[in-house]
DNA sequence: CCAAAAGTGTTCAAAGTACACCCATGA
DNA sequence: TCATGGGTGTACTTTGAACACTTTTGG
């Protein structure tokens, strides 16, 4: 290993880019800008960005999440997904980029007066087969660690305000999951799971039917034996 | 985003850097060569080296298991970790690293004769404090990760010889996990789970006792209802 | 009153856990 | 013969799964 000087090792330029998921209308959602540029120009694309020379990998994310969606580090869960490398992925030069995946609370609009001229969160489905260079492998990896991630942790709560009833939660793992899941057997689960939820004492009737007690998340982090194979 | 030219983005370094675990001695043991130069000369470190210009990371990341060890892709598991690219992490200059996991069958006795002079196989806790740079969070990371995926899925038998019996098995989960497990709930579960194990037909009385079954790996991914929770 | 949703209780099946017990080998 | 480890059977406990049922709101 010879010593280090930029002329000694390739020239690799690092990004990072956003699997940024939240859930609208029942349905799991994907954060993704139109190209205004070759290559790929006018195909949707994940939001991403050069990493800054003195700026953590976490931190790129965070900026790029804020500059998007003007979501702040505090309203969303970010965490790194993994590093996609392959040669010719970019065709104008060597990038490997760090794809993070973000779980955002409420669906902010997304702000188009920045850089990233059209920004939208669009149903995952919708633009899945289609997106530029290898992001829709990024993207099937973001939705498949998330699925996993929700069975042992209580990070569904990541997609609900930060006060939401035991319905709401369940609609947020139908969706991730798309399966139905039996409300009782749910209910009687995520309360009876200690640290997994925190009740706030006050109730709400936004759901109809009877009033229902309003939570925070808790502090658990697992949930471990597999979390409701079954559907209603 | 502007164009993208050599100068537009900062200059930075991407490496592979190899967590290579194996079991010897019914221990858990990591792949550390010692630094010969500074930073941190004298210590050390995980293996890893530059990613060449037209080659893929997970390419890397085999290249350089091969040339520490001399293990082709065949007889070891290989997947890709994490990133890690705190600034000032090498303090000559910005490198971001994606490091791999490999799980080695056999310890094969390192090639002293390569570019890392001195290459041994240590347990993980003699190593574990000590490292150069972030290596100890980077064997940390790949500790866990190694644990957590023995539990859902086959790949324990990575650690083993293509033939092997459950009892060797079993000392490789026992190793991994760092907790003793009833031979006999273990022997049903790995046997009992459909395209976990392939039995060969023969066997041996390599481990003491009567004659045991050889297995090989099955195809099976999923062994997912939490593996053993007790103690023998 | 009726529909809808929260929340509780009960029952059944499946899986993990503990441990007694037998079998085959080598020393 | 005896110690050692492989392998099987069995009883107990926990957990998930299905579903009946009551309560409390809005229309």
């Amino acid at each position: 290993m010879p010593g280090y000087d930029p002329t000694d090792f390739p020239a690799v330029a690092v990004t990072v880019d956003l699997v940024a998921l939240t859930v609208a209308a029942d349905e799991l959602a994907v954060l993704v800008v139109r190209r205004g540029e070759e290559p790929f120009a006018g195909q949707e694309a994940l939001p991403g960005g050069f990493v800054q020379p003195d700026e953590d990998l976490l931190a790129a994310a965070q900026r790029e999440l804020a500059e998007e969606t003007g979501v702040g580090p505090a309203s969303a869960h970010l965490e790194q997904l993994a590093s996609y490398g392959t040669p010719g992925r970019d065709p104008r030069m060597r990038v490997v980029t760090v794809a993070h995946l973000a779980l955002v609370a409420d669906p902010p609009a997304p702000r188009a007066g920045s850089d990233a001229a059209a920004a939208r969160w669009a149903p995952v489905a919708e633009v899945s087969p289609g997106l530029a260079f290898d992001h829709d492998t990024v993207l099937r990896d973001g939705v498949e660690r998330a699925r996993a991630k929700l069975e042992y942790s209580s990070l569904g709560a990541s997609f609900c305000a930060p006060e939401f009833t035991v319905a709401e939660l369940r609609r947020v793992y139908e969706a991730v999951w798309g399966r139905r899941l039996d409300p009782r057997n749910f209910h009687r689960k995520v309360t009876g799971t200690a640290g997994f939820l925190e009740p706030t004492g006050e109730t709400t009737t936004r759901d109809g039917g009877r009033p229902a007690q309003l939570y925070r998340r808790g502090p658990a982090a697992a949930l471990h034996p597999p979390l409701l194979r079954t559907d209603g």
